[in-house]
DNA sequence: CGCACAACCTACCAAATGGTAAGCCCAGCG
DNA sequence: CGCTGGGCTTACCATTTGGTAGGTTGTGCG
């Protein structure tokens, strides 16, 4: 029985993974549920099968996003290093992600921009999690203890727009810049940028 | 002649004005001529009477916009003052005007997301003259001088992309942290950012 | 076998989408 | 006066939207 439901769950993930792709590329109303199915090979009615509607369907991939960061973000807290690191390591390990796949950053900022206007009812996703994670990690520093909450959201927001930017707006500037430029501005990039957290963060 | 034009020519202006709010709220996709035009209180026919057809609203719309910041970036750019001060002298207007109104950069990041799969032959608008202003003036900058164009590529989107975050993702962070959470934030949000800017650049 | 159940399909639907056609109203101007 | 042209309207259109209903296949299991 887990067995199977293991089974129905893991070809779900692919499904919505699939999808993912979609509504980060077009954004939410930009994505019709006849065009996700046809890039899955499937009809619209398979989608609508597995997931009963297309807001299911996209607060899914929201989630299972939101949650890889998050994971991200776990895996570079290993307890006992001091925040500076932590959040040292967990800008990295964002990068290189983001490097292989800028999927997950533009399906963020799309929800992040469209939830202004939805109903505030439903409840945070595991993207607030983050959010609140990265606040009081960077108010765990020396440097920000003493300047409360606000000023550490200040510095958190614009730490993430800093690092999110160069791929949500990645087809745009190789257009303009050219795409070899675009690599090579790519490449110094994370030096660039770890260079700006390490020292907002420290000095 | 030329006066009938004109006054012609400022209620387009007004009317593309109330419609980048939507489009900069709901995107291109999620905004309908219906919608907008309810908005500006006539009928979806008066509109496209107009302007022809909403690819064109919504065009008028983004260039307008992109005039509006590459004025402010003008503005900041006196003759005879170092490159590093009319950086810092652009962000911080460019905060102060985001500040009053979110709605340019909304809609700017919506354009940049989007433009990535649009046919790359319509021309980039007045956005990558902004963009290409700003690479310039930070390799004049006595720090970027001789680091190339890529390094003053990545600094710059990592600048932009650290200012308008809070702006774009504003609605998102309210409902998170409160709204006075985010108000105190975004008084310290200015002071941060320039002390980010400034030491990037200078130091 | 028989039966349940998930996956998937075809066929359909009401509503909303962007857009066209044709006409009304009225100021300006010869 | 006439009539021209811009602003705006109603009426209509084909297409696409998200979603429902019902049937068909196949697989596992008693």
């Amino acid at each position: 029985m887990t067995e199977t439901a293991s089974q129905h769950e893991t070809t779900r993930v692919q499904l919505i993974r699939s999808a993912r792709r979609l509504f980060a590329a077009h954004g939410y109303a930009g994505a019709s549920i006849a065009a996700i199915s046809q890039e899955l090979g499937l009809t619209k009615q398979a989608l609508l099968h597995h997931f009963g509607s297309k807001d299911r369907l996209y607060a899914l991939a929201v989630e299972q996003t939101a949650r890889e960061i998050l994971q991200i973000l776990f895996d570079a807290m290993e307890e006992g290093r001091p925040p500076e690191d932590q959040l040292e390591a967990f800008f990295a390990a964002l990068l290189s992600h983001l490097d292989e796949d800028a999927t997950p950053v533009q399906l963020l900022t799309r929800e992040l921009m469209d939830q202004a206007l939805k109903p505030q009812d439903q409840a945070g996703s595991s993207l607030d999690d983050v959010m609140q994670s990265l606040v009081a990690t960077v108010q765990a520093t020396e440097k920000w203890q003493d300047t409360g909450v606000q000023a550490a959201l200040a510095l958190v927001v614009q730490l993430l727009g800093a690092a999110t930017l160069n791929f949500t707006a990645k087809g745009t500037l190789q257009r303009v810049f050219g795409r070899t430029t675009c690599q090579g501005a790519g490449g110094q990039f994370s030096e660039i940028f770890a260079d700006v957290v390490s020292r907002t963060l420290r000095e």
